[in-house]
DNA sequence: ATGAAAGCGCTAACAC
DNA sequence: GTGTTAGCGCTTTCAT
């Protein structure tokens, strides 16, 4: 194998545009301090010899790797792959990251990284070593992980916290989860609810929490009761179809539920069929996620969509920002949507679709 | 924002371990020409101090970059991800890429690039002089580009073309397409079908055409006849429609359909429905893909799960040691299975599920 | 506003 | 077997 140099590189540049090596790099990296006239002679060169820099060039002289890395949990991501069961997480990821990224010259890197393990620092240290990259995405469960953030604040590389709104080092971000759970109930709500339930995700996750805030602040501004029709599950199917069983089991049962995944809505179609509940004439149902089997499912399920493509994108945005300009204190929160499908109806009825 | 540099260098374990920096790259290589209790000793202070390469320099000094970077079709890929359908050929890539490239201590880096345009080699042109990969997988329809392939063979890097049996350059593989479509056509006829029709893709992908010789041979073999039972495609959902529609207005209609992608299952099921066939007492459906929606129609698809993830973990394999030996000249072949559910029956038939 | 020199972390080539 | 030297392509000082 032939050894691989660089076929043009920023010397032919200059020798063709017959100015130092410096200026050509100015020209790359868009300074001042070049002549119009000049920084015109060196694009033509650049543009002439299809010149693009090196980044391991760029990066081992100190500056800029132009690499963004997304940290996901290992067990949960392959799982999903395995699975096949439609869940898009890390497609809208990539959709929102790496079109930000290639935007403005970066390029994203996944990298899957065990939190459960005593050797999270070690991981991630290699990863940060060997790539060196301009900032890190860090998406649940490891938002919070201090061993993580700790590590990434004292290397002083930036890094953004999906789905997290603590204080502390690097930039919080949450995909508006309190918003979202008002949209869903509000949407209840209009249609003439009174008692909604509301199937939570674990607590471990924080956005699990604020969902709960969004629904209880929407049933509380609306003079509606939310005791005893809260319930927790993992995320899961199996702890909807025990989460969907309590509340339907009451002795007051709600006429609409709100599951904070796909998987535990799922759940709760499989509890109403079997008690011969009809959705949406019985009980209406909203789920979170928006994943793509919420279309094929029957009633197809109205669902908050999580702007997870959104959320990467604007954290790629902030992390190149991060560079020049300090990064916001406050956490970012970028809002999602209610898409209105077939399992929603006021109590009693059909449903239009 | 402090300059950051790798915190932990080679010279750093040079110094720890009181040897030459040569020594301890020779460590980290695993080159021969180290005493083992030299290569202890050094191996001790690396994990002492914690210290990674940085690939950013491994690259610079003429080794490799440890990166394979895989070439997928912008518009293609990003419509999938909007459409959020349950598409989930990017994931299993990254499945069989990502956890491949890790075993060898390579990562994997996708890249949108745009065959249509005419810019194509400036696109990947620059990709390549950015990143200097190690080695490039291309996915349908980039595979048989020449500009493509031309250009990476032009620059000595090893590359894999998936879907691909061609002669030339790069190591050509395909995913079994011939040998998957003679297990769905063996399945059927096993369940009694004599009249077996084809939705095939389009012209433009090989792999089209050897999913048709792999069922007209099954066919020709149990002396079945193929005379007006295939249709053509384009892989979407309209034009099986009309596939699906031809087929079955035929004088002689056929028991059994296999559709070369799930979307133009979907319709086929579609058109069924509209003409009050049940599947799979009145037609049987096998798709190809296997993506995870075949799971939520009804009743579940009989699909032929195409391999990606194995087929791409085994081009990872095959780049990395194409530095070391000849890649394969002859076209390397994964082959995929069948997912027997609940829409293949005998004529007539209920089906068991 | 431009250029020259030094060095980033690592490995190939050669010396010993 | 092990150490030394040079240099990859680029950006950072620092001069001019």
């Amino acid at each position: 194998m032939a050894r691989r140099r660089q076929s043009v590189t920023i010397k032919h540049v200059a020798a063709d545009a017959g100015v130092s090596l410096q200026t050509v790099s100015r020209v790359i990296n868009n300074e001042p301090n070049v002549r119009p006239a000049m920084k015109e002679r060196v694009q033509a060169s650049i543009d002439k010899l299809g010149y693009v820099p090196s980044i391991a060039a760029q990066r081992m002289s100190g500056s800029r790797s132009y690499l963004i890395l997304a940290i996901n949990d290992r067990d949960l991501t392959i799982a999903d792959w395995r699975a096949r069961e439609g869940r898009d997480w890390v497609d809208q990821m990539l959709l929102g990251g790496m079109l930000t990224c290639a935007e403005h010259g970066y390029r994203m890197l996944i990298e899957l990284v065990d939190t459960h393990s005593d050797h999270v620092e070690r991981e991630l240290g290699a990863a940060l070593a060997a790539l060196q990259p301009d900032g890190v995405i860090l998406t649940p469960p490891h938002s919070e992980n201090p061993l993580i953030t700790g590590l990434l604040a004292e290397r002083g590389i930036p890094f953004a916290r999906i789905g997290s709104k603590q204080d502390g080092p690097g930039i919080a971000m949450t995909m508006g989860d309190t918003h979202n759970a008002q949209l869903a109930t509000d949407h209840l709500i209009e249609l003439g609810h009174e008692r909604i339930g509301f199937i939570a995700g674990p607590k471990e996750f924080s956005l699990a929490g604020w969902r709960i805030e969004g629904w209880e602040k929407t049933m509380a501004d609306a003079g509606l009761p939310t005791d005893g029709l809260c319930e927790r599950g993992d995320f899961g199917f199996e702890s909807g179809i025990l989460a969907a069983s309590n509340l339907l089991d009451a002795a007051e049962p709600p006429t609409a539920i709100i599951a904070s995944s796909d998987q535990m809505a799922l759940a709760t179609i499989e509890v109403a069929r079997k008690r011969g509940l009809d959705i949406p004439r019985d009980l209406s149902l909203v789920s979170f996620d928006n994943s793509p089997i919420v279309r094929f499912t029957q009633p197809p399920l109205t669902a908050v969509d999580q702007p997870i493509s959104a959320t990467i994108a604007r954290a790629v945005e902030l992390l190149i920002e991060a560079r020049k300009k300090a990064p916001p204190k406050e956490p970012v929160s970028v809002h999602g949507e209610l898409v209105v499908r077939g399992s929603t109806a006021g109590p009693g009825r059909r449903g239009d679709s």
